[in-house]
DNA sequence: GAATTTAGTTAGCTATGCTAACTAGATTGC
DNA sequence: GCAATCTAGTTAGCATAGCTAACTAAATTC
């Protein structure tokens, strides 16, 4: 007896998805770092500033769980942030805890990254389909999901 | 007129869609880091290991290109993998050109690796329906034709 | 056979990860 | 109320990974 899987349904092997992800994210990242590099901003720093203005102002522990980094690499991530004026660090009433927000100039170059973004994906977007842009979409839901339960 | 955006039908605005694959990809990696590091071996080592595994010998060139990075990138990668015993470099009849190929241990390795990671990401996808799986297994699909746009 | 092109390496910079060890402020406990 | 402990963040030191510029050596072109 002779049971032939078919290869064409794909992804239905939870290591076939796991590699295809890692590699994806891989890629998908490299791909990106080409037009982040023009914000003279790394990919760590952008990352970082982009949880404190869509997030919102928090301490330096909070942002470095957020993004899944240790405090000291945190702490020199918002060392380049701040240098480059991006960032602000102020005070609290708990004298060990700052309290770190987006400048407007942070702000600024956020934004200008997403477009250059935006232009690069949105080229890659046109050639699909609504239906597949609407399950690309779903995807990064769906993503959103299974990262938050790894 | 009030033209109100359905903010739950999400990611149809392709910023929105780029900045959540972004994003996805940064957290992803940083969550699959740690347990890719019981290897021993840094995330850009695996995944060039990874090419020549599943997709065979090849130059270093050819693995650079694979890999989205510059030539001396690769070369010390390249010479970290060698060092470690998981690839091997040959001569061919064009002595400027490398054929590097991965050996036992090298394959050995990237199996091992590839186990904890759907150790972990088998764990995350088990609370999903099938239905989400096999979307999930089809995105990847999908991701990877939009890799390759970009 | 000289000039050019191509493949890969070396050198040197930056950014990002980590752990270990430190400082300083807050909290706890007697 | 002050010593011990805990907590937040920093500093130091190491490794990996990205880049460009400049080099070596082999192949190709003219």
């Amino acid at each position: 007896m002779k049971v032939v899987k078919p290869k064409s349904f794909a992804g239905r092997d939870p290591t076939e998805i796991a590699d295809r992800l890692h590699s994806a994210a891989i890629h998908l990242l490299r791909r990106v770092r080409v037009r982040d590099r023009e914000s003279g901003i790394g990919p760590a720093q952008l990352s970082a500033l982009s949880v404190l203005v869509f997030g919102g102002p928090r301490s330096l522990g909070e942002l470095a769980d957020a993004e899944q980094v240790r405090p000291p690499t945190m702490s020199r991530i918002v060392a380049g942030l701040e240098r480059a004026g991006l960032i602000r660090r102020h005070a609290t009433e708990d004298g060990r805890r700052v309290r770190l927000e987006a400048s407007a100039k942070g702000r600024k170059i956020l934004e200008a990254g997403r477009q250059r973004r935006v232009e690069s994906l949105a080229k890659a977007l046109a050639s699909f389909t609504d239906k597949e842009q609407r399950q690309l979409g779903e995807l990064t839901d769906l993503l959103r999901e299974v990262i938050r339960k790894l």
